[in-house]
DNA sequence: TCTGATAATGGAAATGGTTTTCACTAACTA
DNA sequence: TAGTTAGTGAAAACCATTTCCATTATCAGA
């Protein structure tokens, strides 16, 4: 985790300066990508959405990218049992709409639910400032996640 | 996903012939390593726990028989985003303490804690259910995780 | 605007945890 | 006890992610 937590201050090019990062063509399209097509896309589906217009992007400046975005909390890193990290935009400028995931074990389905989040995110703020001093913690994240079958998958028995 | 799912029986000898599962020495002592030693174990250090003491068990089969356990309920595979699975006893016949974890993600530390856990059990148990009657999933485990930099790596800058 | 320092890049090769294959062995059922 | 078939180990395959390295591009300062 180079340059420290450069966490919270304006939208991402001030972020990017702000944190000696610099701005790029590749890191302009993946965040481009990301904010425009929605949820938990891996590596590879950015590369491929990129690669029509940006054909000379590499996947290795996209998994670059994502690491240095993760850092910077402006992305999630997601992992839902497939043998494949996803990515998805962390809340946007705008407070895009938090949430948390349900997974089915078998298919991988993901469902995105709100359900709840208030309660949640009230319980997981507590938790964390709770666990922060307790444990001498500076938490930056949090993942939820519900694992079960779907209908389909638990339907087929 | 082999065999549906096979959950909630008696304690774990019941479990596997009930499920159709078949008694072996690996897998008794993947078992018996698992419930001596405490929490997250990767694969490979289960491996090589047991090897010193059943040098005939092979590492494909630890790899399989904690996808059973799992698939059983019976394991909690983990992700701590270094790149390896970990493992550890779900809840034990004698019911062990239940525990989420808070995980550094510079050094990868991982604390167990168990602070809040009434809350957030009592909250994940409600979601649990208005998620599993509204998207007709069948939950059967959850995830909960903090991440952050712990008192050494934050000192570090 | 030009320039130098160095961050960023992409392609290819390496990595390494996990899965698959396959021939063999051992559990369990009848 | 025998037959069926689940389970096994070793080696090979897999494949998402990282690393290497020579080249290019960004940007701060002159």
């Amino acid at each position: 985790m180079p340059r420290g937590n450069c966490q919270g201050q304006g939208w991402w090019h001030g972020k990017f300066k702000g944190c000696g990062y610099r701005l790029t063509a590749g890191r302009e399209a993946i965040l481009d990508i990301l904010s425009k097509s929605e949820g938990h896309l891996s590596a590879e589906d950015i590369y491929m959405k990129i690669h029509s217009r940006y054909p000379n992007v590499g996947l290795t400046t996209i998994y670059r990218t994502l690491e240095v975005l993760s850092n910077l909390g402006m992305v999630h890193k997601l992992d839902f049992g497939d043998r494949r990290a996803r990515y998805e935009l962390a809340e946007g400028p705008e407070g895009a709409h938090h949430h948390h995931h349900l997974v089915c074990t078998d298919c991988n389905k993901v469902v995105d639910y709100t359900d709840f989040i208030d309660e949640e995110v009230e319980l997981l703020r507590e938790t964390e400032k709770g666990l922060g001093a307790k444990y001498n913690f500076q938490i930056t994240n949090h993942v939820i996640q519900f694992y079960g079958l779907c209908g389909k998958c638990s339907g087929k028995k």
